[in-house]
DNA sequence: GTTATGACTTCAC
DNA sequence: CGTGAAGCCATAA
């Protein structure tokens, strides 16, 4: 059948499933995320994935971040502001005066 | 069909 | 180590 859904279909899940690996207190870059989840370059497209997750969804979503070690989750949602950062301080990662955490130190090595 | 945008990445300076 | 530019891919208009 023609997939009028959205390419993210098969993707989603990929992208769901290793973002569900991570281990509490560890993070994970889009462009690791992507390639774990067998989409390399498609940083973005986990980017657009967790934007658009479900509600229903119990993906550790705050535990992807950025490659400059920093937490990103766009000042355009207003609202959900500072939450990923809240979340990664309760589980255990300590950030430095910057708003950004050693990356090297928390990234998850699968 | 094109154009613009984005929770990105990576290299070059 | 900060900034800039190019690359990448999917959605929205």
């Amino acid at each position: 059948m023609t997939t009028t859904l959205p390419e993210g279909a098969e993707a989603g899940a990929a992208i769901c499933g290793v973002v569900c690996r991570i281990p509490k207190g560890w993070v994970a870059t889009y462009g690791q995320v992507a390639a774990m989840a067998g989409l390399p370059r498609r940083a973005r497209l986990v980017v657009y994935v967790l934007q658009h997750l479900d509600p229903a969804s119990v993906v550790p979503w705050h535990r992807v971040v950025n490659a400059k070690g920093e937490v990103s989750y766009t000042p355009s949602r207003n609202g959900s502001d500072g939450v990923q950062r809240r979340l990664l301080e309760d589980e255990g990662i300590v950030f430095d005066g910057r708003g950004r955490f050693a990356l090297e130190r928390y990234r998850w090595l699968d």
